[in-house]
DNA sequence: TTAATTTTTTAGACTCGTCTAAAAATACAA
DNA sequence: TTGTATTTTTAGACGAGTCTAAAAAATTAA
């Protein structure tokens, strides 16, 4: 149906629409590590093919047809981590590289079967929802650790940054999904956060803080 | 590693090496619904990377790195066959065209989990060996039904035509692995062949006599 | 053994997705 | 508000993979 290009560029815009209204040229170019005149080159097809709203020097947004597509790629990729995390035992920090090739599988019934082979997983090893098979999906009401007030407490729920390097600093520290945490301490100097966990307390940077989603 | 186009050449060589000791141009042309030309371009590329033995006007065979890569594609596509029938429950006739994208995830740390996690499969639905993780490889003993005298007896085992069309067609008849049959006769006329089964006598085209396999 | 036919290769062009370099539009700052 | 910096687009090129049409080689037939 669509190109492995055309559909990572959708994925791409879906995205960075979390973040704000209208995705730039430049934006989309970094997170796809390209360059932006073939963002441009790329913004002109997706347009002609009613995909994106895209008017030149303004930023693009995905109409209701992309969304729905790049929704449906959200899917494939949190099913087959699933999968490969359930089934196939590998670690959370090893299965993103892997989806990002099978999301490109194309048929449906496929992806549907595996669905109901799982059990209709709710949640990807990460946390991130799993839209069901109409591309229905609760939108995320987990909170950056950064955002909380002192003294919250919360499950550790998700993630926002995928990288092996993140996951695998997160599992060392024991930061990992489903774990209680309460925030201590926010230290003003360097935005530090104070954590105390079951057994033990533990500091974590801005940065990570940033990227550790909890459920309150 | 290898592109798609690249991957499929290789395929489409290894298959029909099990047919003549070297392939034409024309051939590997009509395999891959291809032109002739397109396959020239090709063939010059794979030389290059020592994938394929190549003269101009001689015809083509895989080196050994050239085999090594198509047998694992073949793994690949296989065990993939496997998954979806086993685990999916879909029928050997909807696998086909859904494993012919599957075989192109590369990463072999996932195959070779999937491998385990359906517990070292050696034959696809189709009857197909799979070869290993080393890429060995027993080679097929079966026998087309075209191929044996008339009395013998055998086990339906495998099938060397693999279209749905064909596929469904021996279902409805009740044709599956697994069958035993005996071959009662063979009509000189047409080379209608009359088979004996279980509870029924059946006669079948030449056409299907020469894709249906059975081990003796 | 020459002529006709078939197969294979070459020549040149096209699409897709990418790049660099340069021009145009927009945003920001003095 | 006028000039500078940044962002975005255009222009032109390239590699991968494909195509058609024509030339060259090999095969088959006369
Ligand atoms: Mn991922
Ligand atoms: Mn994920
Ligand atoms: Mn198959
Ligand atoms: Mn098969």
């Amino acid at each position: 149906m669509y190109t492995l290009a055309e559909e990572n560029y959708l994925k791409a815009i879906y995205k960075l629409s979390m973040l704000a209204e209208n995705v730039s040229t430049n934006q989309i170019a970094a997170e796809l590590a390209t360059k932006a005149s073939s963002v441009t080159d790329m913004l002109r097809k997706l347009a002609e093919k009613l995909l994106i709203n895209y008017t030149r020097y303004q930023g693009v947004s995905l109409t209701q047809s992309g969304e729905k597509v790049a929704i449906n790629i959200i899917r494939r990729h949190r099913l087959w981590e699933y999968f490969l995390v359930e089934k196939l035992h590998f670690k959370w920090d090893e299965v993103h590289d892997m989806a990002e090739e099978m999301e490109h599988i194309s048929s449906t019934e496929l992806i549907d079967r595996l669905d109901e082979f799982m059990g209709f997983p709710t949640r990807d090893p990460h946390g991130d929802l799993i839209p069901d098979s109409n591309g229905n999906f609760k939108k995320n009401d987990l909170k950056p650790i950064s955002a909380v007030d002192v003294n919250t407490s919360g499950v550790i729920s998700g993630v926002r940054d995928h990288s092996t390097a993140f996951l695998q600093y997160l599992e060392k520290q024991c930061l990992t999904i489903g774990k209680k945490i309460t925030v201590k301490e926010i230290i003003s100097y360097d935005n530090t956060v104070v954590l105390q966990m079951e057994n033990k307390d533990l500091q974590i940077s801005r940065e990570v803080a940033n990227n550790l989603l909890i459920a309150l």
